[in-house]
DNA sequence: TCGTTTTAGTAAATCGTTTTAGTAGCATTT
DNA sequence: AAATGCTACTAAAACGATTTACTAAAACGA
């Protein structure tokens, strides 16, 4: 039985061949075949082998003659899955998240996936509804950078600097202990005894662990951290000012100390700052210990001793344990914890101690 | 006729309060509605007037309490719009994108708008291939950032910091001409007569403009730049690596200068570093004069005067811009170039000239 | 009382795919 | 000659919304 007559659009060469989206049906009207037999071939399932190849040419040179592009919002609709993460992260440039983004975007740019970011600036109605509407738009999982989950993950979730114990969700984390040590090691090395420590914002997820590891790392060598060293950010820009601000607060208060353990490179740099401002040289009065080695750290002024952090390989990590997470279902149970290692990078921002503090 | 019986499901309770998500389709069956009625009332349909207040809210609260959540999915299949464009830029981690994008995302945040990104790192081929994959996942539109256009822009496109002249394509671009008064303007009215360029490299779209507008604010006053005194970046490493390498090959040269335009802040931290490893001082014996005013640039020692992009405008500008050719049409004719200002920003690493170069 | 309008909805088509369950025709067995 | 198996396909039902084009009943107007 013929099939009714379609409009006569069959005989017609039609689109030009730089034209609009044709689409499946369109496809296979021209061809006279039914769209089920296109996709079985251009998508080259198991059931096609019964196809003859001559049919299958010319399917394959009709789709790349009238420019065929799938839709592929209808087969995402169909097949349930996007090939789509939802990257939650505080924000875009800190230095940190865009390096991990880096990560994330080597494997996922291999596989074919593709994110939505969403930046939620430390506000607890973003923290909610971002994951909401992320999860609106059907994507496969999320990866979130340094955030607090505030969502039941009922998708695969990995949380890349997460110290919270969530069920559901893997997190990829730096080994704090490791970093104290080689941090405290080098400093204590270096004959410092009075150590200042530039704790993170309240909002950082690393914030805690990392002074409890810091202060656990010290007084194993017995030089506790005395609390008048110590001085939190405050403030939530990206920029090396809330370090700056806070080792001014800490001058202020007169108290003596010989080296600075900062809470990332960003404050580091801020600190040096409001250090050179009192007149005290870096390092001959003072050392600064940075952490995460971003980019500037190696070409500050001086150059950043730091703790670095493998924030490419984290994201790539969380990135490949993601797409595991989706393929391999989650029968196998789910990685609650990922832990890579730090690295102490000696630079010269840090230095032999010269007379006591 | 009464629909068949569709297994029991309509008077069980059924879903738990915060169970899986459940269809319009379930939320209809639920009530004894039909969809069609859901979703005038869910919509705020114009022709859900007629609906009296009593059924919208039994609709109402049974979406909020059986946790209905849209499909975005199918919503964007049948009316043809995604929400979400497709951003691409040539590499995540180099503090110039990132900014961009925070100020992309603060104006599509409030639109209800997402984006996936891109990255082509300077590679031909993904120059052609990003576009049509973010086309095939039906984004609306195109942000390009310092990205050549290398396909056809059948979608709405605008291109920050773009120089091609390609139809359909908005550019958001600096006011050069003013940028390279300003900078010259500056280490001119300092006293330096001898000054070196070092160019972007040969990928980045601002590099001709860039230097062709310097060389012209040289000319007119009398100071032609000297080709020796050029050099050009090479490699595509974010790090200031690449000024360090260019300044140390100009060094080697032997030929004399008393200021420095580079291409970028990150190039002319580079530089410095050369420079000073030379014994050079900076600005005693050279000034340096930096473009972009990352956030780097203010802390970096000696904190870097600048030419400042509006990065995070003209990222917030590319959205609304491209917003506004969606919701307009594109009947009206499409902007061909918008225009940002530069400001020059002074610091410390530039200063009057001392000696004769 | 009859015709019209309003009210309160619904059935079915549609978006562009994938996938399940066939089927018609031919060749090969038994 | 009936049964079986292959070959080369296809019809129709998904996926989960939106939207067009209705309709039955009630209210209203003359």
């Amino acid at each position: 039985m013929p099939r009714k007559p379609r409009s006569s659009k069959s005989p017609m060469v039609s689109f030009s061949s730089k034209g609009e989206a044709v689409s499946l049906k369109q496809l296979a009207a021209h061809l006279n075949l039914s769209t089920t037999t296109l996709s079985l071939v251009l998508n080259d399932a198991p059931t096609a082998v019964s196809i003859p190849q001559e049919t299958k040419d010319r399917i394959f040179s009709a789709a790349r003659e009238l420019n065929y592009r799938p839709n592929y919002l209808a087969r995402s609709l169909r097949v349930q899955r996007t090939h789509t993460f939802g990257v939650i992260v505080p924000e875009l440039s800190d230095g940190y998240s865009s390096m991990v983004l880096n990560g994330v975007e080597a494997v996922l740019s291999t596989k074919g996936y593709f994110y939505l970011t969403a930046s939620h600036l430390h506000r607890e109605d973003l923290l909610v509804d971002l994951p909401r509407m992320l999860a609106e738009r059907q994507v496969d999982g999320f990866i979130a950078v340094d955030t607090p989950i505030r969502f039941e993950p009922n998708l695969p979730t990995v949380n890349v600097s997460g110290h919270e114990n969530v069920p559901g969700v893997t997190n990829v984390i730096l080994n704090h202990q490791h970093a104290a040590e080689l941090g405290i090691g080098h400093l204590y090395n270096l004959g410092h005894r009075n150590i200042a420590v530039i704790k993170g914002q309240e909002f950082s997820s690393d914030t805690g662990v990392r002074f409890d590891t810091i202060c656990a790392a010290a007084a194993k060598r017995q030089i506790p951290i005395d609390k008048r060293l110590t001085i939190q950010l405050s403030g939530d820009s990206p920029s090396p000012e809330v370090g700056y601000l806070a080792m001014k607060s800490l001058l202020a208060t007169g108290e003596k100390f010989t080296a600075v353990f900062a809470f990332n490179d960003i404050s580091a740099i801020g600190a040096i700052r409001a250090l050179e401002e009192m007149g005290l040289r870096v390092p001959a009065d003072v050392s600064v210990l940075g952490f995460d080695d971003i980019y500037a750290a190696a070409f500050h002024n001086p150059a950043l001793t730091t703790i670095r952090q493998p924030l490419f390989e984290m994201g790539s990590l969380a990135a490949r344990t993601l797409l595991e997470r989706l393929t391999e279902g989650e029968d196998a149970g789910i990685p609650e914890v990922l832990s890579v290692e730090p690295t102490l990078i000696v630079r010269n921002s840090t230095g032999r101690v010269t007379q006591a503090g």
